[in-house]
DNA sequence: TCCCCGAGCGCC
DNA sequence: AAAGGGCGCTCGGGGA
């Protein structure tokens, strides 16, 4: 190293130390570019001024480069000569390790350029090794995913207590809060700098440990995961195109119908409202709206699992359509606040400025793996609904393509089981809620006792009980055991399997999936086990489907997976084959189940499919 | 004041 | 015999 001038930071971890190299001037990046010729795998990360990468003024602040000892810093922000060489990093490495690598390589080929396939090839993600050590939550039991976790389960204890509250001390000091501290933070703070130089260092040696720890049986999902991962932040990168005018004129739609039913609500409450301006009323808080409610003279209140009166849309329909205007009110001013705020004007916000919304997509979030979408909250969208969906467009000279799983869980469920009733229903195209139905009520079942079996189907695969089916049917307890009892003796091999997880759950503390995917069961809640196994392998059908899609160069074309769904923006003038190639590649067969799908195409707008069958 | 987290709701 | 699984979003209470 050039005389030695460059600043330093120095930290023990775990007994050892790490030396943290701080680029001030340009100079200093000759020992950079030693240290990376000696070491071909890099930990890798990066300080930017937000979480949305393609936010309009997204820039990448500092990068970092390290290996289990020393780390370098280099202030990308001002520096065009240390982004070159961060970009030569890169592309020569053989190997990168990051923690929750899909945001730095996203910001790699935003900021610098380097195409996601590159850098990915060569990345192991820590975050994926992670989760398949042990998917849970640190809520639910495990050590959790974060690096903070992560370090004080596997590292050292002091340095995850260190950084633990660390952006939050430092953004008290500098007067700011902690959302805008990583755009006003000087590059040379030291306390961010030395925050910033330990990530690396962290992910790299958390490679070395997690990836011990994959069991056995988990192996062969490493690459599987990062073949996803990747596949996913290439369709987060790609963005849904929205509708900008559209999207405007709704938000604005909503404004105004949320006032006039706010003008409606002062008009019925005046005299007794306890706000005194009634715009202070927060409709969304369920005890201020009971107390209007009560103060109108309704009295009689469910209760919510905390002893609070159950204010739910149910109650406000109900009221509403027995003629109390104070609950019709409210629940049209809720809804078109919530609807405002949550879809358009987050959609308005979250737009790059090319108008693409790019949603987040967290490859495997969930404990079994399911994904999880944000940014487009596409899994949360109202049910059915056209309105908001219009929001979404396909590319200019393209339309919109849904394929989604015909009753996939069940299907998986007949798989998983290998029950030989459900089997055969499924391979004759018999219909499954019928047959419940004609278990449990005998041959002359009509079509409400299907509805209930319909129920009772679907909260097997969730493992919910009687009392559920009594909450969703009306129906009383007696007929609920006895349809489940009929569920029972119609499949007997679904009980069989579920005891049989159980037993497994319980002996071990985890069942392992299909693709050997070890899913930890809480013992208390060993009835879990199924629906742990039915969801996750349902995660993992759409996991290979998206693999198979990846290799037929269909990414380019997806827009949203949405756990039983994809949605794709395909040329007018291939939509048939697109639609039918997607629809080909997710098709499953498992334990000689198929799991078939069903392609739909619409016009320019998402929405568009939302439409014929109303 | 800021921020974390539980409660409540709605989606697959 | 009995057991509803998973997520995201918003609000509000209360701790730091």
């Amino acid at each position: 190293m050039e005389g030695g001038t460059i600043r330093q930071l120095q930290a023990r971890v775990h007994g050892s130390e790490v030396l943290i190299n701080i680029v001030e001037r340009d100079e200093d990046l000759d020992g950079f570019v030693e240290f990376v010729k000696r070491n071909p795998v890099l930990g890798f990360d990066t300080e930017t001024t937000g979480a949305n990468v393609y936010a309009r003024d997204f820039r990448w602040r500092l990068a970092q480069f390290g290996t289990a000892r020393e780390s370098w810093v280099l202030p990308v922000e001002r520096s065009d000569k240390a982004r070159y060489y961060a970009r030569r990093a890169l592309e020569v490495a053989d190997g990168l390790i990051a923690h929750n690598a899909t945001f730095d390589l996203q910001g790699a080929e935003k900021v610098l350029g380097i195409p996601l396939g590159d850098t990915w090839a060569k990345t192991t993600d820590t975050m994926i090794l992670s989760r398949l050590v042990d998917s849970r939550d640190s809520k639910e039991g495990g050590v959790g995913h974060s690096l903070e976790k992560l370090t004080g389960a596997y590292i050292d204890p002091q340095i995850a207590e260190d950084i633990k509250g660390s952006v939050g001390l430092m953004a008290r000091q500098l007067g700011v809060t902690k959302d805008e501290f990583w755009q006003a933070v000087p590059l040379d703070h030291t306390g961010y700098n030395m925050y910033a130089g330990m990530d690396p260092v962290l992910a790299y040696r958390l490679k070395g440990i997690l990836a011990g720890k994959v069991p056995e049986s988990a192996r062969g999902l490493i690459r599987y995961e990062h073949e996803i991962a990747r596949i996913c932040s290439e369709i987060s990168r790609n963005g849904f195109l929205l509708d900008r005018e559209y999207t405007e004129a709704a938000a604005e739609r909503l404004r105004l119908e949320e006032e006039y039913w706010r003008l409606q609500l002062e008009e019925l409450v005046a005299e007794f409202l306890p706000w005194e301006d009634p715009d202070d009323w927060n409709l969304n808080s369920n005890q201020q709206v009971a107390e209007a409610l009560i103060y109108l003279g309704h009295q009689e209140f469910e209760q919510t699992d905390t002893g609070q009166p159950k204010v739910d849309d149910k109650l406000l329909s109900r009221l509403a359509a027995n003629g109390n205007q104070l609950a019709l009110a409210v629940k049209e001013a809720k809804k078109a606040g919530k609807w405002r705020q949550t879809w358009f004007e987050a959609f308005l916000a979250n737009a790059d400025e090319h108008g693409r919304c790019h949603a987040s997509i967290n490859t495997m979030q969930a404990r079994t793996a399911r994904m999880s979408i944000t940014g487009i909250p596409a899994q949360t969208l109202p049910s059915g609904d056209a309105f908001v969906r219009h929001c979404f467009v396909a590319d200019e000279g393209h339309v919109i393509a849904s394929v989604d799983y015909a009753a996939m869980e069940l299907r998986v469920l007949a798989a998983r089981s290998g029950d030989k009733a459900m089997r055969r229903a499924f391979a004759q195209g018999e219909d499954l809620h019928w047959m419940t139905a004609r278990a449990a009520f005998g041959p002359d079942a009509n079509e409400k006792h299907r509805k209930i079996s319909k129920v009772v189907n679907f909260g097997r695969v969730y493992g919910g009980g009687p009392k559920v089916v009594v909450e969703q049917t009306g129906i009383d307890m007696a007929t609920a055991q006895m349809v489940i009892a009929g569920f029972d003796a119609a499949y007997p091999g679904v009980k069989r399997y579920s005891d049989q997880l159980q037993s497994e759950a319980r002996r071990y503390g985890y069942i392992t999936t299909m693709t050997g995917r070890r899913l930890y069961v809480d013992r208390k809640r060993a009835y879990s086990a199924l629906n742990y196994d039915i969801q996750s392998s349902s995660r993992d059908v759409l996991g290979r489907g998206l693999i198979r899609m990846d290799k037929k160069g269909l990414t380019p074309y997806l827009r949203l997976l949405i756990h039983d769904e994809v949605v794709a923006s395909l040329p007018v003038e291939h939509a048939e084959t697109g639609a039918l190639m997607i629809a080909r590649c997710m098709k499953a067969t498992l334990g000689g189940v198929e799991v078939p799908t069903d392609p739909e195409i619409g016009g320019r707008s998402w929405g568009s499919l939302y439409e014929m069958a109303a």
